[in-house]
DNA sequence: ACCTGAACACCGTTCAAGT
DNA sequence: ACCTGAACACCGTTCAAGT
């Protein structure tokens, strides 16, 4: 007897969540937030836009599980340093790597407050900052001045890897126009701005980054001892 | 000769940006950012969607306008104060309180980069910074701290506000759901967030932003002393 | 029990037609 | 020159019908 051929390609494995949520990273990764689209999301497995909804809540319920998938890879990966400061630098780190690599990853992260993804950064931070020796009644402000600014610089970078690509201009062309509209504002109002517009074009985000890491905990550090 | 009977109310004026943007504002703050729709729009104006579009570019280019508006009257009603940590201070806590007050500017802020609302923002830190003193080669990494702290924190109470509006719970209920989803977390894993659960309830938005600020300061002063 | 996909109630944006 | 509003090309979500 002659196997029966199959007319449609059979699906890699019946719809799952994880199945879901991985197909969502790759359109994600690939065309950014608007990419994932209930419609495109259901054609890459192979069913119809209402069989998702057997295992996830909506939109914002997906967009969130996708971004947790990602920051949960992060935080097994980035590197226990040697002493408290560089732990946490090297989380400070991964994460803006991470997001430059997945922009919309930044922008999932604004609108995660309280759920497993911002918890895991929480108590990441929160372990390294007792380590530090914070007192303990002074740590939630230090834990959330961290968090704060690593998801203030996120969103910034989310917004830069998404303009860069709906436009798509890279990043230099974008900065040089940018450079160029500063400098030709007014000088009585505007003088700082116009001071900085020159070197926009060659400053370097990653570091800037870690200097105002770097500032809030010295800053911490000062206020502890 | 009598006159004629107006059968449809006079339109207050003719449309322009200015007018658009004004509604825009009203609309934003009473129903989120959903709140916000070319069709929504055009009916308050008492005209089509279609001809919005002579005024404004596109909904990015009035989101950003209308957040542009309530930014600049924030900036020249913030107090100057004695010292330039005063001003700094004055000014974070300026913007802490529009964006309470406003939520969807925290999410405009964090899409507007290098436009109007956030160089308003920038220049006046810039010179502030300038006024404490920092030397000219660090004052960029100084101001960029302040500025991604302010956007991150602007960006959570966004997220705070909307989500409030969304299900209409009161934040203390909603705070009070995250405490006790958090002290069931797993004690081996999450300690820090198990342990801070409790006092999520009570802690303040607005303090806890000022110390993370003044963290920053800090760290600033410390660095370029 | 789970999937299917047409249908619903919306969007932002465009553009021929009007004034 | 400017406004009008139907039409276009999409959305997220639902739900009767199928298997």
């Amino acid at each position: 007897m002659i196997k029966k051929i199959r007319t449609t390609p059979r699906r890699e494995a019946s719809l799952s969540r994880d199945r879901i949520v991985e197909a969502s990273i790759e359109l994600l990764d690939r065309n950014g937030e608007a990419g994932l689209t209930f419609r495109a999301l259901s054609e890459r497995l192979a069913t119809g836009p209402g069989a998702l909804y057997g295992h996830i809540a909506n939109k914002d319920d997906l967009l969130i599980a996708a971004c947790d998938a990602i920051v949960a890879r992060t935080m097994s990966e980035c590197a226990i340093g040697a002493t408290p400061q560089a732990t946490l630098r090297a989380m400070a780190l991964g994460m803006f790597d991470t997001i430059v690599a997945h922009p919309w990853v930044g922008s999932a992260l604004t609108r995660a407050l309280g759920q497993l993804p911002i918890v895991r950064l929480l108590e990441r931070t929160g372990q390294q900052v007792g380590a530090l020796g914070v007192p303990e009644d002074e740590q939630w402000a230090a834990v959330s001045a961290l968090l704060s600014y690593i998801l203030g610089v996120g969103g910034q970078n989310a917004v830069n890897g998404q303009l860069a690509r709906a436009r798509d201009i890279d990043r230099s062309t974008f900065l040089e126009g940018l450079s160029t509209t500063w400098s030709q504002l007014d000088p009585q109002t505007y003088p700082f701005t116009r001071r900085v517009a020159g070197r926009l074009r060659s400053h370097d985000d990653r570091a800037d980054f870690l200097a105002g890491f770097d500032f809030i905990l010295r800053g911490i550090e000062r206020s502890s001892s």
